[in-house]
DNA sequence: ATAAGTTCCGTACCCTGGTACGGAATCAAG
DNA sequence: CTTGATTCCGTACCAGGGTACGGAACTTAT
């Protein structure tokens, strides 16, 4: 017999594989493992474990959330709804981290024009002095 | 004589009361000194240090910037703005802040537009089956 | 004047999101 | 079957941003 007692389909990589296919390092895989994100694979007694195409899925899902903001607390709830029967409950975790986003963009843009006219009143050489970034950012205190 | 050595104007607050008008706590003020973001007022002679209403702009400011991703190092050079002498040299430094602020900017852009469309995509309910926002998350691995 | 509440200061510890290390076991190729 | 690369597993460490602790000194209210 050729096989001793498992066929192992091509797609069933080790964890070397997965990490570089999920563009991540082994040590990140583990590290999600530890925290749940992504499951161990039962190993075959002694040897190595071997991971299915949906667990390279599962942690391109994890950077790419983590992308758009969510912490991996977050994610873990995203990949409970990993089903996608649940768009609803997965439509409030967004909108709630879109209102998040939206805020911090508005923030962003008045610190961003305060700058702009400083930058410009600079070259101007109208202001000698110090700017009103911090009483402007930190108005109504 | 009613004072023994100082009038203590009721705006000059000691930690605990800057701390609580910043909204955090006093180990943070304390921390924020360590790091040279906030000083330390000098105290009179074994007494406790008190702080002005600038010191609550300032711990307020530096909240605000971090919520906009900066972090204490790069808040620590925007506080140098407001510090700033040297028109020259602050405005060297405001143009490199407006650029890691547009930076910024284009990435809370770039995570907003994803989630509105995932959102809308949810909304509108066009693919029945499979949640846009999860098939978006899973896709194309 | 005395008790309760703060402040001061140093040091130690916490969480988040990882990365690094190192010895033993196992796998894959020649 | 030997060699070199991987995996396993535990543990330690990193940066960033704080929080907690504890005793002594000081302030404030009664």
């Amino acid at each position: 017999m050729k096989s001793r007692n498992s066929v192992r389909p091509a797609t069933e990589v080790p964890i070397g594989t997965l990490a570089e296919a999920a563009g991540v390092n082994v040590e990140t895989i583990r590290y999600y493992q530890r925290r749940g994100l992504v499951d161990e694979p039962n190993k075959p007694l002694g040897g190595h474990r071997r991971y299915s195409p949906s667990a390279i899925k599962r942690v391109v899902f994890i950077k790419r959330a983590q992308q758009l903001g969510f912490t991996l607390e977050e994610v873990k709830a995203l990949l409970r709804l990993e089903d996608g029967q649940s768009c609803g409950e997965t439509r409030v975790l967004a909108e709630h981290k879109l209102a998040i986003i939206e805020e911090r963009l508005a923030d962003l843009n008045r610190m961003r024009r305060l700058l702009k006219t400083l930058i410009s009143e600079c070259s101007a050489g109208k202001r000698p002095r110090s700017c009103p970034i911090i009483a402007t950012l930190s108005a109504g205190v």
